[in-house]
DNA sequence: CGCGAGCTTGATGCCGATCAATGCATGTGG
DNA sequence: CCACATGCATTGATCGGCATCAAGCTCGCG
């Protein structure tokens, strides 16, 4: 309900000075460098809550980087079946998926309400003509994801449902950790279900691997509150479950 | 066994002449362009069935284009299950997994004797700083390949074994036909155990999948000679058997 | 011709889906 | 401030699809 104005805020991005430059797009980069970046990161723009930022089918025009807050991204069959393919933190990109066909392939959606700084794709392939550590950069992110489904791929394919929630857990908690939280407890900032599509299982198995967990010690879960109590034994879970 | 002069063929590989121009790197480049990437992709080199062209933690120091032949990449997990991630053929990339870390993600299998054309990774960095376009398609290779794994995922995820195999069966046709093969027939690369890592099955469940379309007319099976009698039958699976 | 790898088919069992009810927080309007 | 609605989470009972275990079968190849 706010006008384009004030929802496409024009702030000044400055990555020079984001405390999540070694987490994002700038990592590794120079000051100069960095400085140029900072002329073409030159929106910010805050999803509430539920709002989204692109859907499927929207044009490509530009990258995201999640500056605070919390998304998920989505594909949805024609039959209206949808998979989470993914969480997105501080200081991760969206958007990858349009590069290809110029259109967005997939939703992207803000669990918590959100900013992002706004990356003009064609911009950002002109520099990184000229600035090599920012294309070197920018292809280990898209490698990465291309790695990063991989695993999940592994997941959805071999793992039972308490090994995938717990590689979950490990995954998430391990990323909370690089931004400064602690390795041992986290609020999830989405539902069950959320996490069950994600990891190809039902709302109620979620839960249910969640209160097993919490049965056998190695979590403490308080709807979305958890502290991991038995780091190790997490652990184990996902390579010892395999027969 | 063969000596390493010849494993690593030092053939010319011109892009520019290749039947495979517009569905691989080179595709909507122009001659002279075309002309730059051929100095890049020097050389050939031979992959026979059953081997690998890399592996995971091998450093990473080229990408290949599949020329002939047909692969499949898989990850593995520490407790040594696998999870087929893809099959390659034709004009398909590989390695672009071991961009992020320098070192390859996972292994790449020849499923029958085959050739790629080796590019040197460093090289086309900076070839894509001069060539604009290059740099482009680069991009929309590894965006598109993003995209891909999502639909991988939803149909791990969400899918049940008639439509995962279905779906299958129709990607790999279309891309086939795209190379000149036939829309309905096709003869596959793979074993049944690889089709089932691939789509998060048993072979058992992959045989008698096949069986069960025998039986209802949509396809006819012979070991791995494949014969689609009933096109739209099959695509109906996929998005209909969703309750 | 016989061996073996890969494929098919059958019988059985289990994990997670489904259906259903209850519990627990948050928020809203009287 | 309470009554009630709403959305999400938990828990139980039952069901079903795919995994598992176990034979045969097919076809290529030495």
């Amino acid at each position: 309900m706010h006008p384009p104005a004030l929802r496409l805020a024009p702030l000044k991005s400055a990555c020079s000075s984001c405390n999540l430059r070694e987490l994002c797009l700038p990592v590794g980069m120079s000051n100069e460098q960095v400085d140029k970046l900072d002329e073409l990161v030159s929106a910010r723009r805050s999803i509430e809550r539920g709002q989204t930022l692109f859907r499927s089918g929207d044009t490509f025009q530009h990258l995201y980087a999640v500056r605070t807050g919390f998304f998920k991204t989505c594909v949805i069959a024609d039959d209206g079946r949808d998979q989470v393919t993914g969480f997105q933190m501080a200081g991760e990109l969206l958007g990858l998926d349009g590069i290809g066909t110029d259109r967005h392939a997939c939703d992207a959606v803000a669990l918590e309400d959100s900013t992002v700084c706004v990356i003009p794709y064609g911009q950002l392939e002109e520099l990184s003509l000229e600035v090599t550590d920012l294309q070197r950069v920018f292809h280990k992110i898209m490698s990465r994801e291309i790695v990063r489904e991989h695993g999940v791929m592994l997941l959805l394919g071999s793992m039972r449902a308490e090994e995938r929630l717990a590689a979950f857990l490990l995954n998430l908690t391990q990323r909370l950790h690089l931004r400064g939280y602690s390795r041992s407890a986290l609020v999830l900032r989405m539902s069950r279900e959320e996490i069950g599509s994600y990891l190809g299982l039902k709302l109620e198995t979620v839960s249910r691997t969640f209160s097993r967990f919490q049965a056998e010690g190695i979590l403490e879960v308080k709807q979305r509150d958890i502290r991991i109590v038995d780091h190790e034994g997490l652990r184990k879970l996902v390579n010892t479950t395999a027969c």
